[in-house]
DNA sequence: CTTAGGCATGGAACCGTTTCCACATTTCGG
DNA sequence: CCGAAATGTGGAAACGGTTCCATGCCTAAG
């Protein structure tokens, strides 16, 4: 491998001076630039970035942290973190830490304190025990998309007002019974559920709905809205005219839910979910987009602000849910309460 | 940040005894070992990835390069890498390579050059020009999984063989009419489709169903497997008893596009798939089951057999896919073929 | 009782860059 | 025309580790 020693030796030049040369650092005279230039590309050379970190401090990499990588939009952030990055050269190292794994507890102890970035970008990370001490204590800056709230630069939607927007939604619509599905039994779960939750019902409660408010915890994926509707539409007479979707998914788990019990949407039922899933559209799904791509990408903005200047004070950046109104959601139905058909499972598809 | 200088005078010893005394290497007085090991504790010390990568020549990273990070595949391999990596005490450099992007080009060209790693792993690459080319120059042990046939060492299933154990279960079960949805139209597309699309065809041919066999092109996921069924499925003359889907996910597509239609799964119709995606089972989709993560964890070991001893010759792991019943599929129905119902599109769900 | 070899340690070179500092040469305002 | 500032270059010192080599001691084999 070709190092800068030979390049300058090339070059007829100092090391010193093809380092200038190369890096743009320091006065060298154009024709002695283009030498080097020319003897770099002819040798084929490319920096160490182990030196170049070693001397200058600066990795030209940053770290994501994020308990998974596998859902829809921990993958969406992911890639718009990636292509972000791509553009100022910079690489990505990820750190999958997922809840109480023991893996979780390396990535925090000896991972992220090797230092191997000069950023860091947490994704959805809901930080246990000291957690949130040790990325502290690791020294560089860092901003995160949803989760550790106050505690860092945020960009996120603003999930309060935007269940509250779906709810309000519906409620135009003229539902009254509706049920929010997904999302944490108890005090447990996300914070993004629990959130969602809120705003549900908080927009219920500005209703005079508070009586008629229901929720159904559920896993939040496709199986978990299945499930969580089957049980919630099976009995006719608790069944609601419309569903709050803690997130497409389960918007799309209980679309299909109602299908399967002979339940029409949107005459008997309407959903709304969240995010605006690439299947939403295949499933008609009414609901609040967001672009996990582009919060992402804007996250590598404030990151790349930390590390010009001086650390900022912690900024809040809450991005506004559009509803894109599909044919999930409809006026509620007069006739509808009265319908009772399939209120049994049939078996098979 | 304490240094080993630091932890060295703390333990009043060398660099080098301090050195040995925390990397392993060399001979090291065991209560001298204590003391260093005890110095470096009370600073909080963590050697300096860059400098111990600059002396050693090796990076305890490995990069990762594949087109999409947010497919179910993908995303899942990813998992697997991470894990083993993880229990390695190494990290992970994400390369997100989308095939015809700008990004692309600068992956190949910049950024896999730094060589910031020790070992590659591509996941489903598929190279263009000279790509193959700028990855073997790289000239660090690269292991694939799935793609790069014969260039490397690959860790994957074998997809011919497995489409015909999908297709021969439908055979077995009396089907006849037996089209494959989903993948490539023409000779673009995906290798791994054009080969389960091979295996499917051989398979059909075996059986002496040629003539009946039918290749529906979809993309290559839920919508697209939904849209193509619904072509397929809508004329009722052309309707096969069976559908062998390129995937789970244009399988499930192709569920829902039948249960839309009013074709009873599997009484009208059987849907076998590959893959057992997440929403296998809650569509009971009978399918053959890959294990995307452990093919990456897989790759992981190959990769590191490679690191430690001489490059073997390239291996190549098929891994066999597991047949797993679930009620998508059954016999052949002798009635089906009458049933006409549910031809039409009903609209909304 | 030698002496070869294992054990333990420290000094110094080295990994491949960047950058500080010193020095020389221009350029330019006054 | 002169001195200061700007420009251009090279030597050498970092950056923070690992490892080669030399040294000295101790043990055990011959």
């Amino acid at each position: 491998m070709a190092g800068i020693t030979d390049v300058a030796r090339l070059a007829a030049v100092s090391k010193a001076t093809a380092s200038r040369a190369l890096t743009g650092n320091g006065y060298v005279a154009p024709d002695t630039r283009a030498r080097v230039r020319a003897a770099a590309d002819e040798l084929g050379y490319t920096a160490s970035t182990n030196a170049v970190s070693l001397a200058t401090g600066r990795t030209s990499n940053i770290g994501v942290i994020m308990p998974y990588a596998n859902r829809w939009f921990f993958a969406e952030v992911l890639e718009g973190i990636q292509g972000a990055l791509l553009e100022h050269g910079l690489d990505l190292t990820l750190y999958d830490a997922k809840p109480g794994t023991p893996g979780r507890a390396r990535i925090f102890g000896d991972f992220l304190a090797r230092k191997r970035f000069d950023g860091l970008i947490a994704v959805g990370l809901e930080p246990e025990d000291g957690e949130l001490e040790m990325l502290r204590r690791v020294g560089r800056p860092l901003v995160s998309v949803v989760g550790l709230p106050g505690a860092t630069s945020v960009v996120a939607i603003d999930d309060d007002h935007t269940a509250r927007r779906a709810t309000e939604h519906l409620i135009t619509l003229g539902h009254r019974r509706i049920a929010f599905v997904g999302g944490p039994a108890g005090e447990h779960g996300a914070n993004v559920d629990r959130q969602r939750l809120r705003g549900y019902r908080a927009s219920m409660a500005d209703a005079g709905l508070d009586e008629l408010a229901v929720h159904v915890p559920s896993a939040v994926n496709l199986p978990g809205g299945y499930e969580a509707a089957v049980d919630l539409l099976g009995d006719a007479r608790r069944r609601p005219t419309g569903i709050v979707a803690v997130c497409d998914e389960v918007a799309i788990g209980a679309i299909i839910a109602a299908r399967r019990l002979g339940i029409q949407v949107p005459s008997d039922l309407s959903v709304v979910g969240i995010d605006d899933h690439e299947y939403a559209e295949m499933f008609s799904l009414t609901t609040l987009r967001q672009v996990p791509r582009e919060q992402g990408a804007a996250a590598v903005d404030m990151l790349l602000a930390q590390l010009g200047g001086s650390p900022p004070p912690p900024v809040e950046v809450l991005l506004t849910a559009r509803l894109i109104v599909r044919s999930s959601t409809g006026p509620v139905d007069p006739q509808s309460s009265a319908v009772t058909a399939g209120t049994r499972l049939r078996t098979g598809w």
